[in-house]
DNA sequence: GGCGCCGTCCCCCTTTCGGGGGAGCCCATC
DNA sequence: GATGGGCTCCCCCGAAAGGGGGACGGCGCC
């Protein structure tokens, strides 16, 4: 392994600014390497730091991770290498999702998210993936509707979600309930189940409305279809 | 020319209708495949009939013209293709207009409209154009965002959906389940299932996942607040 | 070959939902 | 003053959901 990721933190909250820390600190190629505690910091810093990746939140006093990341990508001219962005939320109170992708975002994260899954998002974001939805992918995904090609590979990443499980994210979308799911896909309601299940913790959501609404959040799906 | 315009045709008056009708029929492209007494039976319909053209009266029985039009918004997704939804109104009052739009309408019709007009109209919706306010003002209609004013009145004629009953509808859209609900409302936790109860019969809709798929695709919520 | 992920299905268990009643209060409209 | 709706809360009950565990074949990767 070459070089470690290069990461700087944003967050007005020290306390998750140390737990992401720690928790990307395990990892032997991620490095952090700076932290701020507001938007307005963050240019400052990814100036002085030259960070892989700037992982902040929605939400933060003076300019929240909108407008940092604007300010970013307006001033990446004046840096060696463009920074990958990844954004942070909550879901529940913040939702600038489309606002964060719209500013030049690469991806973004739940806080919930668990460890490994976080991990896994910095290592792809870093590696030019985008991860959540690049503007491409996401009109992608709102077309194909009736992807039930059995062979298709499905692309979507959605949030680290298999096709199989996109799959069913759909049906949950459609407000079909596991009985129904089951049926249409020719599987048994176990199954379901699980798929649910494994989405559920992927997302970091509870229960299935709250995937259907990081579904929409997320632009996975959309009003008007 | 392949298929005719299916259409289905709700008036509580069976006179309007079987002018409607004679009128339409006298096309080719033009099928009126139903009739609904009142807006209840709308729903129902569409499901069994699934027309391309659902046509209104705004004035109707037990459900009037704009809740048919958000219980149909609403469900959509439970339908192989969504109907466009045209209101009949016999004056050009602006209220109506209003409140059918943001329950989803496509276009207006005046009952003293022409045959040819009216025609012509049917055509043009099923076609995909939005006759009277173009799909933008659509948006600028739905931009009532923050009704958190205890006191406010607040205007959300969504589906009939009375002012607490709306408030619990944000809190679902929100991800939340019942006790939180009850909480943050300062609630029992039987009243809200009372009231979601409510909202789940007025959207007809059957559980908390589908109102919330509901209020984003009638545009009660929208992605990224 | 082993490891990990995916996809399928099974068990048991608790919690949550949602439907069915009903009741009392307030306030409007008729 | 009756009727109706909205809002509050209560009961019981069955169905659905979701967490926990495990099992097994397949496939790709190292």
């Amino acid at each position: 392994m070459s070089e470690p990721i290069r990461i700087l933190l944003a967050d007005d909250e020290p306390l998750i600014r140390s737990g992401l820390a720690a928790i990307l600190s395990l990892e032997e190629d991620l490095a952090v390497v700076g932290e701020a505690g507001d938007g307005a910091e963050v240019w400052t810093q990814v100036r002085k730091l030259e960070p892989d990746v700037v992982m902040m939140d929605v939400r933060m006093p003076r300019m929240d991770g909108i407008e940092a990341t604007a300010q970013l990508v307006a001033n990446t001219g004046r840096l060696n290498r463009a920074p990958r962005i990844l954004i942070l939320t909550t879901f529940e109170s913040d939702d600038y999702v489309y606002d964060a992708l719209k500013a030049g975002a690469d991806g973004f994260l739940l806080k919930r998210a668990r460890p490994d899954e976080l991990v896994r998002t910095v290592r792809a974001v870093a590696a030019g993936e985008s991860i959540v939805f690049p503007a491409k992918l996401r009109e992608l995904v709102a077309d194909r509707q009736d992807s039930r090609q059995p062979g298709q590979p499905d692309l979507v990443a959605t949030a680290g979600l298999s096709s199989r499980e996109s799959e069913v994210l759909q049906h949950l979308a459609h407000g079909r309930n596991n009985q129904e799911i089951a049926q249409q896909m020719f599987l048994g309601v176990e199954t379901v189940k699980s798929h649910i299940g494994s989405i559920l913790a992927k997302l970091g959501v509870r229960d299935r409305t709250q995937a259907v609404i990081a579904a929409y959040e997320s632009g996975f799906i959309r009003p008007g279809k």
